[in-house]
DNA sequence: TATGATACGGAGAGTTTCTCCGGTTCAACG
DNA sequence: CGTTGAACCGGAGAAACTCTCCGTATCATA
């Protein structure tokens, strides 16, 4: 369900001023900032904008369509440059980092499947199945893995990290597990995340 | 950092229906609840309400405390009934549980170390670590995890899981991380969940 | 019981979300 | 090119919320 352009000129381009206004505010102020300032900052009336973007979830799920696109568009190449687990493990990291963006919007909208306007489930679920099935069949990482858990756990992380560091550790815990390994050594077969 | 009981009558009493009413409102709506409903609900003016609990995040601890002070006293029994790993095991799934009532009012002041009225972290670090400790010595748990690792993958968990059995199965995930195992064997020395 | 410190409560200022509708602008068509 | 009606704009304003101020009422103490 995509949010459909507006067809005429003048529509267009306030949807355009509101989606770079909202884009800025947001960067600024996080998922909770005030519509009514997006508006302003568009030079735009409120109702305009509430025209454009029935809900709040509605904007936020515009602003975050692009930033998801290039994601996705990463793992693609990831796929193809390395060996399945380093893929994967590399891509994580990324998706910890845009989970993270914005104060917290890109969690809020990973976790959301029925987002409006744009179907985040449906784009990451493919990305995450293009990176998640090599590692798997090449026996890096558990068969019984399901890309919503990779979804949900590096969300849960990018929500609750404090910054980059703690978000890291976090993710690294979450790949090796927390029970110590049976031979004493700490370190999986690869390590965690010596992807750059 | 206590939250000092009033002194006067009146206002031990208002105190009370104040935190009755929000313990009630708060499990209906959730931390973001109206403040007036819970004053309305108490029986008492807006004003009154503000001067027990200056902000937003007072009330919640306030309202927290209780559910805490028991969660720890948890900690304490299981350490004493149960082998240093399942204890722990077995705290952490109270933990999510915890974490994830009243709509995420759990997970919110586990995450706010400068909680007012209510030392969140050092009780909870407390009971942590009383847990924790036992396990790494057992060498069922990874000798470089901190009680700190622990709350936040789990309040993590607790924020993204859409229900019971999704926690169950995040949590899962995180105790025995997403690799393969060497072995091939997916279990790790104990079961992850087995304790009831 | 008298008294002053303490606490109450509600009016109201300042925000924010969201709606409604009179007026305006665009695009298609003759 | 001018007309026309559909699409769109903007802002007034209702409703809900947070938080403050202060006149009034209540309690504890002596």
């Amino acid at each position: 369900m995509q949010t459909t352009r507006p067809r005429r000129a003048d529509a267009r381009r306030n949807y355009e001023l509101l989606l770079a206004a909202a884009t800025a505010v947001i960067a600024e102020e996080g998922p909770d900032a005030s519509l009514n300032e997006i508006a302003r900052r568009a030079g735009v009336g409120p109702g305009t904008l509430y025209r454009h973007f029935p809900t709040r979830d509605a904007l936020l799920a515009a602003v975050f369509q692009g930033r998801l696109a290039a994601l996705c568009a990463r793992a693609e190449e990831l796929a193809e440059e390395r060996p399945p687990g380093e893929a994967l493990v590399a891509w994580l990291r990324l998706l910890v980092a845009h989970a993270m963006t914005d104060r917290g919007l890109g969690a809020r909208m990973m976790l959301n499947p029925a987002a409006p306007g744009v179907d985040c489930w449906a784009m990451l679920g493919g990305a995450a199945g293009r990176l998640l099935r090599p590692a798997q069949e090449a026996g890096v990482v558990r068969a019984d893995l399901e890309f919503a858990d990779l979804v949900e756990l590096v969300a849960g992380i990018a929500q609750v990290a404090s910054g980059p560091e703690r978000a890291e550790r976090l993710l690294t815990l979450t790949l090796d597990g927390l029970r110590a390994r049976d031979g004493g050594d700490q370190r999986g077969a690869g390590s965690s995340l010596r992807v750059p």
